[in-house]
DNA sequence: TCCTTTTATAATGAATCCGTTATATAACGA
DNA sequence: TCGTTATATAACGGATTCATTATAAAAGGA
């Protein structure tokens, strides 16, 4: 079982694949119209477009023999919770070396023992 | 050559990588400690955050024999600047699709040539 | 100096990925 | 019904990925 991250992460890692999508940004399209940029094979495309949908990102209609794609309604939503997580982390860092450089301009010496924070450049 | 969406996302498509990255979010940390909570061989997690570093999502200092390894202030830079494009066309979709259900509710009937939107279930 | 700790690198093998060509299937249009 | 269009699937090969074990190198402490 892979989770929902991994497949959508390593679909979103395939610069054909963050094509694809940027073409669907502009609303739906079928295979061949989002094949037609690309100097590859229907089957690459094809299969590039079933990594998409299993990955949740695109979903597929039927209208007769095309089967236009387009963006699925939450296709970021698990990732964008993650990398807010992330995001989190990174202000929260940002502020603590905030705080950091105002206690070094403040008093210029600093006990040398704990958690060596040593030439953080 | 590859582009650094390329490596960031495909950075993020390993949950073993994810897991080190939410560890980092806690703060600091050597590759000791990071290889700590994994049944992991330690070459196989300095291979991870190598990885990492590569995709500008950690940096490593040097202190002493360790390697204390921190996010990078601008890791999700790309990643979101990208990410948001995507999520920009997705909120006008579900604008559109607004759109479209409040013309159905007034107007029943309406012509059925343009950008096929049949049976769009 | 010697032993230990911490980390990185090389060699290797299995699994997965990404493209190809060939082919199947289903709908459309004449 | 027949040929064309649209798409999917299978078979295959090469590249990459992810783990392993073995080993190297560098710093630290006794």
């Amino acid at each position: 079982m892979q989770h929902g991250l991994d497949a959508a992460f390593s679909a979103l890692a395939d610069p054909t694949r963050r094509a694809i999508l940027a073409r669907l940004a502009l609303g739906e399209a079928t295979v061949m119209q989002l094949a037609e940029p690309f100097a590859m094979s229907q089957p690459a495309i094809s299969r590039h477009i079933k990594v998409l949908g299993d990955a949740g990102l695109i979903i597929q209609r039927v209208a007769g023999a095309k089967r236009p794609c387009r963006l699925a309604a939450h296709a970021l939503d698990d990732v964008d919770r993650w990398l807010a997580m992330l995001r989190e982390a990174l202000s929260r860092n940002y502020e603590r070396l905030d705080g950091l450089l105002a206690a070094m301009e403040s008093e210029n010496e600093t006990d040398s023992r704990g958690k060596d924070l040593t030439c953080a450049r």
